[in-house]
Order: structure tokens, then C-alpha cells, then sequence
DNA sequence: GCAATTTGTAACTATTTAGTTAGTTAATGG
DNA sequence: CCATTAACTAACTAAATAGTTACAAATTGC
């Protein structure tokens, strides 16, 4: 609401400092996806945003400033996504389309988990100061906690499983076998990143936690 | 076998370069868990180690090197003890002790699981280069699959899952909750680091494993 | 017991890095 | 239409960083 007032959307400006900031937080995102924090140059994210580096410190205020809004911009995706996700359905399929969710959203996302990795390397230390998190992820919760309940009611699924600890299970198998990927297929001397073994992980996801779920 | 005779183990030496490189090892990995590979400062690492930063360079060529030197130590030690772990057992018993052990070592080992989430941040790149990885997982693969054909020849457990999927199951919801436990707790405003929170997930993935895995 | 080699030290350097200073140019509000 | 503010730039700096140089002392092989 307040975009269209503040900023008026002029095409080919020469000053956008929404599209500055936009395009800052897109290269940072990049950086410390592939460097993580320490790793990421500052430099690097002003050249490749075409900003100049002064403004990077002018919006962001320093490095872990950056790092923080990056963060904020990732979890805020997640959150949209999660909540334009449709589970009002028969119970196990909407326990399909969930699980489908989770696994497509982390495959086309490796950003977001690599900077998620990075964000729990530090502790979480940057999360934790942000005004922004809290309770973000409520709705969502609320959404899968009443799938699980229909669920139950209709003997389905059963009971004694609450959503966070659904949710974790899933997202564990989903994002572990994404993010160690490369670590896991020199270990087990397979590729671990093809369409196939991709297919094949997804089945597995399905049916492991239909297996802990039904009833 | 040669260490016996090339460094003939006297207490107090001067000069020890077996220790040198111990301790060196040591202050690294400490110092690439808590940074990160670009985080990590060889002078810190010379520093706590009290060894001197050209005896860093002269053991291990570069930044890199040592970097190296410490997932190879790592993977050794997983290796080492995944060796110990004694299957034979009635499949049941068995599976329960297999999923004790993964648990217990990634909780007591949190070192280990930075670091290989660093590895994979940086694609693998230094592992594949080592010499020391082929196969190293191999025996105790062997294990796990004479675990599950025995579970399966015995009805105790479903036929169609492979040790490696069983293993990255087991691994990734036992890794994924240790090493995402920051960002887990912020997202869903709860302590995931607790010792009962850490107790009910334990409990959670024998609970989901057996549901995967029996008949 | 001495030449070669291994282990160790202190001080140095060339670069890179996050963060600044000091200013200019464009938009805005009265 | 001008004073004020917001957006932006180029060049700079102080500190930190990975990696070296040039030696010295201990150990080992002969």
C-alpha cells in the first residue's frame, strides 16, 4: 500500500532506490549463498548490483546488516509460499501436496538453504535481533496442525504427532539430502544430485512419512 | 607401524612434530566449526595451537590444506567408530542400537557437523580432491545391509530399502535437528536445544525409523 | 662427530578487506 | 525556483590476512 505513494514507479529512473536495494539484496543473496558470511565480499556484491559500495552501507548499515536483510528477504519468501499452499483436501492428499511443497520449494531454492546453513553456523545470531521473525511461520503451523487433526478425527492418520515435529521430519529429509548432497554422494561413491536419484528421494520422502503418519 | 620408529615418543621433547601437528589439527577444527573456511584465521589457529604459522604452511601447504587435514580427520573418526558399532544382534535390537548410535554421535560430535555442512557449502571440492575417502564408508555399509537382509529374511522388516537410503534416513533426521536447532527454535518460537526437546526427537526418529522399516 | 635434513622462530610483505570521508547530482516541498 | 533532503559517486584508509624470507637450533644418518 505504501509502494505506490512513496515510490512512483518510474520506469528507466535515474535514481530507484528501491531497484537499488532490490538489486543489492538479490547479488548479496548470491554471495553468501555460494561463501557463506565471512567468505562473501563486499566488493564483489557492489560490483555485481552495479551499486556503488557507500550505498550498501548507506541501507544496510554494515556486512552483517546485509546479511541479516538477506535473511529476512529469504524467510519472508518461504512464509508467502508456505502460505499460498493448499491444504484443504482429503487427508492424505493434502499430506501429498504438503510433502510436494516442502521438497520442490528446497530443490528450486539451494539459496536458501545454503545461507539457512550459514545463519545456524553463527549460531543465529542475526535471526534472534530481527523484529521480523516472530511468528511468521504461525499460519502455517496452524494450517498443517489442522490437516494432522482432520487426519486423526477421520482415522487416517494417527495420533500423538504434532505439526512442528511433522513438519521437521519432512523438511529434515528434504533439505539434509539437498544440502549434504555432495558430502553424501562421495561417501556412498554415488551421484546423489541426478533427476533420478532426485525422483527416487522424493518417493522415499512420500512414502517414509506416510509410513510415520498413517494410522 | 611407523610411527614407532621414525618418532620414538619421548615425553617432554623439545621437539615433537607429531604433537605440533595434533595440536595444530586440533585448534583448526575447532576454528573451522566455529567460522567457516573463509572465517577462520591461520593466525588464530597458530595461536591456540602455540605452534608456529610457518609450521602451519610447512605441514600444510596452504589454508586449504589444513582444511583438508581436518575433514580427513573427521571422516577417519566417524569411520573408526562407525567400525565399533556391533550389529549383531536380532534385527530389532539391532536397528535400536544402529539409530543410538547415529543420534549420539552427531550430538557429541557438533564439530563434525559444521564442518561437513562447510564442505558441502563449498561443493565438495576438497574431499573430492582427497585420497584418503574412497570406500572408507564401505564396511559399514556392508554391516547395515547384513542388518536389514537379515530383518527382511526374518519378516521383521519391509524388503525394498537399501542400506544407504535407510542410512541418509536415519542420518539426515538425526543431523538435520542438531545442526538447524537455532534457526528450528526461532522459527517455531520453542527451545529445540533442551535436553527434553533433544530426548522426545531421539525417541521421535526410533518411533519414525521402525514405522519406515517394519513389516 | 659432522654433514644433511628436519623442526622451529621472528619479522616481514603484498594484498585484500570492511568501512569512511568528502563531496556531487537529482528530486521534493513550500 | 530555491532550500532541503534523499540518492549516489570516487577515492581513500586503517586494519587484517594469507603466505614468505631468512635464519637458527635440534635431530639423524653415516
Amino acid at each position: 500500500m505504501a509502494e505506490a505513494t512513496k515510490a512512483p514507479a518510474r520506469s528507466g529512473a535515474t535514481r530507484d532506490p528501491e531497484r537499488t536495494r532490490a538489486r543489492v539484496l538479490a547479488a548479496a543473496r548470491k554471495a553468501f549463498a555460494r561463501n557463506g558470511l565471512a567468505g562473501a565480499r563486499v566488493d564483489a556484491i557492489a560490483e555485481a548490483s552495479g551499486a556503488n559500495k557507500r550505498m550498501i552501507y548507506y541501507y544496510f548499515t554494515d556486512k552483517e546488516g546485509l546479511f541479516l536483510a538477506v535473511l529476512e528477504e529469504i524467510y519472508a519468501e518461504l512464509c508467502a509460499a508456505s502460505d499460498a499452499l493448499d491444504l484443504i483436501a482429503p487427508p492424505e492428499k493434502a499430506l501429498t501436496r504438503y510433502i510436494d511443497f516442502i521438497w520442490t520449494y528446497y530443490l528450486n531454492n539451494p539459496e536458501t538453504v545454503t545461507i539457512l546453513n550459514s545463519e545456524n553456523l553463527h549460531g543465529g545470531r542475526h535471526l534472534r535481533r530481527s523484529g521480523k521473525m516472530r511468528q511468521l511461520e504461525k499460519p502455517f503451523v496452524d494450517k498443517l496442525t489442522g490437516l494432522i487433526e482432520r487426519g486423526v478425527a477421520a482415522g487416517v492418520f494417527r495420533p500423538g504427532l504434532d505439526a512442528v515435529t511433522v513438519h521437521i521430519t519432512v523438511v529434515a529429509l528434504a533439505y539434509f539430502f539437498l544440502a549434504n548432497n555432495t558430502t553424501l554422494s562421495i561417501f556412498f561413491d554415488q551421484d546423489l544430485s541426478s533427476p533420478s536419484a532426485q525422483r527416487a528421494w522424493r518417493r522415499h520422502i512420500h512414502e517414509s512419512v506416510r509410513a510415520i503418519l498413517l494410522a
